[in-house]
DNA sequence: ACATATCTCGCTATTTATGGGGAGAGCAAA
DNA sequence: TTTGCTCTCCCCATAAATAGCGAGATATGT
């Protein structure tokens, strides 16, 4: 991990982040990235659980198809564990003491992934969640520095590379979401709390009937196929809070 | 707008924030951060739907009362813009069409805001949704590259206050809530994508039964009402990602 | 090795949600 | 003014979810 490489260098990877046109551009820089930091793999990746995804970085081909193939994004504590946090965080300090996680963590080492790493949660408009990470084959002490002596910069990297991603990748950009009306704020609000619709509609001082036409056209709005769906979607994309 | 101190101001200010203890000290930060760039105003404040949680800033009290006075959240280009967007942004390229915007902006040019502003939105765990914004009084040039020169500070500077807001207020504190079985995870996870219990069932290979005792534990340990409300906040407490 | 948790399957009756219609009043913007 | 959105109310039949019960096999952790 000999980062002989100066700040300059860091600029000037930056502006070719933020002066890219492609997604090939984005894995060129990305890959430029892990030799100035002299680490084993970087990768920028959004996370969700419902097909859409974009993904670049230095991984092998094998250990990325083997990640999905395994659904280890249901396991794997990195994903977890910034999901909950808004703060860069090192892996080690997530929990591994499933079994699960574990299995998966040895798998990750065999892929070569590395023993350390580090990774920046990232969330964009309408409940985007995306991950820069770095890893790395190192000892406790030797990555501890790395970390703390670039965990600024790697926080501007990482909002760079995802406000790139948002801006080349098409499904999001035009994806324009719609927002609920304040009723059906309060609607959707009050049965993720638990509400029944009855409970809801008499809490509102409406009639069920009413009620449910809320419920409906937010579905609409919402894309969502059911009441679950559509709260779901509601909380995930910040219209409503709980 | 002499911003004459060097970037080793910048950095103690930022050490500053990150060490913080009392929301005091955050306040105290933010007028250091002023006057270290020279600006009329910083402030950062959450925006959520349920009525405010913490702000702080420079604004005058007058225009900070005014402002919720006249429920300007509701009106105010900046949240709004702000909402839809992942990277920072000066307010002149926001949209101002509308009468109630060109009214709110006279009354916040006469309450002293400036006529120029910059805001960087930030968004953390649970929908959380906070801005970070500076304004002064200027021409367009000067505050064009006042921008273009800080941004890379800004968005670290505001990554800094959310860190600590998110830290020193008490009612985000985390629930130490029951982690969900990875069968459950499955559960909630395919429901809160909008398939029906007969669907999910198919999908994961077992009975609509078996299903349905995996919501029902998922309820408990989630201290649910019933599904919505379980799947709400297995979203809410990071057990699921969608 | 033993306790705990997880995963799997089954039953019945009752309550609740969902699908699709339609319709009028108010308010604000184009 | 007209267009569009929001808010409110109503019908019906079918589909889905819920509460409560029980029970065995296979992990996993101490």
């Amino acid at each position: 991990m000999g980062s002989v490489a100066g700040t300059t260098s860091l600029n000037s990877i930056l502006e070719c982040v933020e002066h890219a046109d492609t997604l090939t551009d984005l894995q060129q820089a990305i890959e430029r990235l892990r030799d100035h930091f002299g680490v084993d793999h970087i990768v920028y990746h959004w996370v969700s659980a419902d097909g859409e995804q974009y993904g670049c970085g230095t991984y092998s081909i094998e250990w990325v198809s083997r990640y999905l193939e395994k659904t280890y994004l249901r396991v794997d504590p990195v994903v977890l564990g910034c999901y909950q946090r808004f703060h860069p965080v090192d892996w080690k300090r997530l929990d591994w003491s499933s079994k699960p996680a574990r299995d998966f963590l040895e798998d990750a080492i065999a892929h070569g992934v590395g023993n350390q790493g580090f990774s920046v949660p990232i969330r964009g408009p309408n409940g985007q969640y995306a991950l820069f990470s770095l890893s790395h084959s190192s000892d406790d002490a030797t990555w501890d520095e790395f970390t703390s002596t670039h965990h600024r910069d790697l926080i501007l990297v990482a909002h760079a590379f995802n406000r790139k991603a948002l801006e080349l990748e098409p499904g999001r950009a035009q994806e324009v979401a719609q927002a609920l009306s304040p009723r059906e704020v309060d609607a959707m609000t009050l049965l993720a709390l638990g509400y029944s619709r009855a409970q809801v509609a008499s809490s509102l001082s409406i009639s069920e009937h009413t009620l449910r036409v809320y419920i409906e056209s937010a579905r609409h709005k919402l894309g969502a196929l059911n009441t679950v769906h559509a709260v779901a979607r509601a909380l995930s994309r910040g219209f409503i809070v709980i």
